[in-house]
DNA sequence: TGGCTGTATATTGTCGACAATATACGACGT
DNA sequence: ACGTCGTATATTGTCGACAATATACAGCCA
């Protein structure tokens, strides 16, 4: 029998811990924009703590290539430009291909059905959702197989560029795929890694970026010729 | 007429970058031993700077993976096991398999020189060089072939990688490979990343990590096993 | 008008002190 | 002897103030 504990884990997190989480949220969401100078004394006021607290979320930042520190002046928040969408696009391709061919030699038969779920948002997505949705949905099916590695460190890489692909998508510049494509690129993928086909799913993982990169990295180039920059 | 000024450049980074710099030594060479529980109190005495320097210091690292942090409580050296190993040569595989791919497709006519000293620098230390000669040497040419891919993310991920493998080679554990074997692995990496053969540069990159890998990996196990750790 | 110099200002870097938290240790009860 | 509780201690987390540095701006001179 279990009861519903009316009192709830008090959270226990440092301030440094949720400043990190802030900033970090609001720099991805495009909250603190690509590009803008951002200050310590600006954002410690705007977080309510101390100057310290903002130092060492910005320093943690900084090593994630979020914000660009200038020493005695100033930090400023990662802008990507043309050339950063195509290092993102072949990084991202290089590691879900080794996270693919991972997934399909490592899994356990126990995470066969959370595999299988992610698909199915992917699809439910597709179906009757927004383009965000799809996105994300798309995302979280990746983030799946590279949990289904077993592989710490691709993890932590993965989810390093991960931040900055969102950053990229956040800022409106993400392609809306046709969504029977998106369906017939991952679905194959999903296949291949449930049958333990490691060269196959490896394969796919790294190809279906670089298909759906060369799209991308197409349109980003030409917005960024229009624009002058 | 290249006059000789006798003025130097007066050096100028701050505390928090030279200690970054010394503890990120400290950590690699084992000075500071791997699993070993370090404090800010005592890092701040021998560096002899203020705590809050160390701090900055730390929270990059731990970003890096050098130090594990535990809030309140200390901060501890990142021990390499097995798992570990194994994860720092599949991942190394996946992005050298990149790089070499990369460098081929894009590197400039005037990077070619460099590449072939950095070979030439290999077969030098070979002939001639102490085994941590030849893995530095050897580490100087990936270093080089990754520099020609011309890909900032990706160098930052490698470099990333490499201080751990550092770590994990400067610990004893590296294996004395034939010094013939490492020759004739390398040779043909170079030689297609001067053909511009992506496709073989790329599969070479790879794959020479995943055979010398598997003959470290073997050992590591084997001595984790030794020692019941 | 443009370039150089000196000063002011804004911000980060660093400091030492106080607050928060985890862990160790001793005392007590069973 | 073991488990629990309370206190002490060690260390990190956070604070506000002072020091160091980069940048902006004003004044002066050619």
């Amino acid at each position: 029998m279990t009861a519903v504990d009316p009192l709830r884990p008090v959270e226990r997190r440092s301030a440094e811990a949720r400043a990190l989480e802030a900033l970090r949220d609001a720099i991805v969401s495009g909250g603190l924009a690509q590009g803008s100078r951002i200050t310590e004394i600006d954002l410690s006021n705007r977080l309510d703590v101390s100057r310290a607290t903002v130092r060492s979320a910005l320093h943690t930042l900084a090593a994630e290539g979020l914000v660009i520190q200038t020493p005695y002046a100033g930090w400023a928040v990662l802008s990507l430009g043309p050339d950063d969408v195509w290092e993102l696009l072949t990084l991202r391709a290089s590691l879900e291909g080794l996270a693919g061919r991972l997934a399909a030699e490592r899994h356990a038969d126990s995470e066969r059905p959370r595999l299988e779920a992610a698909m199915d948002d992917l699809r439910a997505a597709c179906m009757n959702g927004t383009p965000d949705e799809v996105a994300e949905a798309d995302f979280r099916l990746h983030e799946t197989i590279v949990a289904l590695a077993g592989h710490g460190r691709l993890s932590e890489h993965y989810r390093r560029l991960r931040t900055q692909v969102r950053l990229h998508i956040n800022a409106g510049d993400a392609l809306v795929f046709d969504k029977s494509e998106i369906i017939g690129q991952h679905e194959p993928i999903v296949r291949a890694v449930l049958a333990r086909d490691a060269a196959l799913a490896g394969s796919l993982s790294e190809q279906h970026n670089l298909t759906e990169g060369q799209l991308l990295l197409d349109r980003v180039e030409a917005d960024f010729a229009m624009s002058g920059a």
